[in-house]
DNA sequence: TGATAATTCAG
DNA sequence: TGAATTATC
């Protein structure tokens, strides 16, 4: 037998890796794959992201008795290629959710490939929560609720193998080793799992999640937990995650302490998209989630994404985000509400440019979430806002940066201009002959009016 | 996980 | 007159 890992580069909390170590296996695979995550429009920080934890995975796997290769097999092809060579007929993995993975391991099934395989994605296994008449909910609150009623009532295990939980890694080589020249691309400034593990999360729990409520909206602050890079690469599984919750907050699936909820309620909306995914897998072709929006006349002129892209909108709270997003390879959640409903609302640029473009940017790219989220901005996915809600990036901008510190941060060309207007700084720069800053792309109010037609004439 | 204009109501 | 509420997009 066989332990293939793909996208459960972890020790904790990994069934596949558990199974692997009941049945004395000792082989381990990894497959460094650079023309599938370039069909996939992967981001070079987030290859980097993934290189560091199958490196550090190496390591530490050493000290289990079990080797860890890395391949390189350019494309999902040449990875059934190779498993089809090999001479394991057992693979034990960890399912994946997406569709291209789900037929690579359909062909290798078919190619009599024996898979072994486990679910540790999500909290709750997908396709068990299901409304009255049996169907997926096509909202988030109904779903959310029957999400904490099946946890009540079955629980969840989280197994960790004895040997894995009594190991203690030394790391302070690893780190030096793991700059690889071939990946580099900004993940360095990212700490690694273990030390998420032992730190990050301990403080956030302590220090955070009482003022998660009131400050995971405001991008100046770190208020939010930093977890999404983890993640998306399943280096930190949400069952880890949710058990530490509730070791701190017993009642926290009833929704209390509220501010603790609220980061969970995040996790929710993960798992809600997930499930969405697992349900309607041709999602990830590109499809709208309402069919009714299916023949929108996007906007095709290229000035307005390029614009968009490039932090050159002229609204300081967008060109902010996108430059955060630009310099870090991670943007605020707020923010990323803010700059799809400018793409789609206001420029009218279809959302899967913007679906695209985070793809390629994101440390913590995972498809059903970010699909699912551009979907929701641009009003055509499940449980989305009504295409009539149009996001006011000057209202917004003053409500979740009001003395303007995170858009000083990303355009320090406006640093001097005081808070009253640094949410729309262009008529006191016209009053005061400074050019600092570029014009406004679209005019707020009759973009907004322009938006509401569009929407209404198409639908 | 909105925004805005219209309307109501306290003072 | 301006805050609170409601209706509409």
């Amino acid at each position: 037998m066989l332990l293939w890992f793909r996208n459960d580069l972890r020790l904790t909390d990994n069934p596949a890796l558990n199974f692997a170590i009941e049945n004395g296996v000792t082989d381990a695979i990894f497959f460094i794959s650079p023309k599938q995550w370039q069909a996939h429009n992967l981001a070079p920080i987030k290859k980097d992201f993934i290189y560091r934890h199958a490196l550090l995975l190496k390591h530490q796997l050493v000290e289990l008795g079990i080797q860890l290769q890395l391949i390189e097999a350019a494309s999902f092809d040449d990875q059934i290629d190779f498993l089809k060579a090999n001479e394991h007929k057992q693979i034990i993995v960890n399912q994946e959710l997406e569709l291209n993975e789900q037929r690579r391991d359909a062909a290798l099934k078919d190619a009599g490939v024996e898979l072994i395989t486990f679910e540790s994605d999500v909290v709750v296994p997908k396709g068990l929560i299901l409304n009255q008449s049996g169907q997926m909910f096509r909202v988030f609150t109904p779903f959310k609720r029957a999400w904490l009623s099946w946890l009540r009532q079955h629980g969840f295990n989280i197994e960790t193998h004895p040997t894995i939980q009594s190991l203690v890694f030394e790391e302070k080589d690893l780190l030096a080793k793991i700059e690889s020249d071939n990946f580099k691309a900004g993940a360095e400034k990212w700490p690694m799992s273990f030390q998420v593990e032992q730190t990050l999360i301990p403080m956030f729990m302590e220090t955070k999640l009482s003022k998660y409520q009131e400050q995971r909206d405001v991008p100046s602050i770190k208020g939010t937990s930093g977890l999404s890079p983890y993640l998306a690469i399943g280096a930190i599984s949400p069952k880890y995650l949710l058990t530490i919750l509730l070791s701190r907050h017993p009642d926290i699936l009833s929704e209390q302490p509220a501010s603790a909820f609220s980061w969970l309620n995040e996790l929710v909306w993960r798992e809600f998209y997930r499930h969405l995914l697992f349900h309607f897998p041709n999602l990830i072709k590109g499809t709208v989630f309402n069919e009714k929006y299916e023949n929108i006349p996007w906007q095709t002129d290229q000035k307005y994404l390029q614009a968009w892209q490039q932090g050159k909108t002229g609204y300081p709270i967008v060109d902010a985000a996108m430059r955060q997003l630009n310099q870090t390879g991670w943007m605020h959640n707020r923010l990323r509400m803010i700059v799809a409903s400018f793409l789609t609302k206001h420029l009218l640029v279809d959302w899967r440019a913007g679906e695209t473009y985070f793809t390629e940017k994101l440390i913590d790219l995972d498809f059903a979430a970010n699909n699912g989220g551009w979907q929701w901005s641009a009003g055509t996915g499940c449980d989305a806002q009504p295409y009539f809600r149009i996001f006011n990036p000057i209202t917004q901008s003053e409500k979740f940066d009001p003395q303007g510190n995170f858009i000083r941060k990303y355009l320090p060309e406006l640093a001097d201009i005081p808070d009253k207007y640094i949410h729309f700084p262009h008529e006191y720069i016209r009053a005061t002959g400074l050019k600092c800053y570029w014009p406004a792309i679209v005019e707020h109010k009759a973009a907004r009016e322009k938006a509401l037609a569009f929407y209404k004439q198409h639908l």
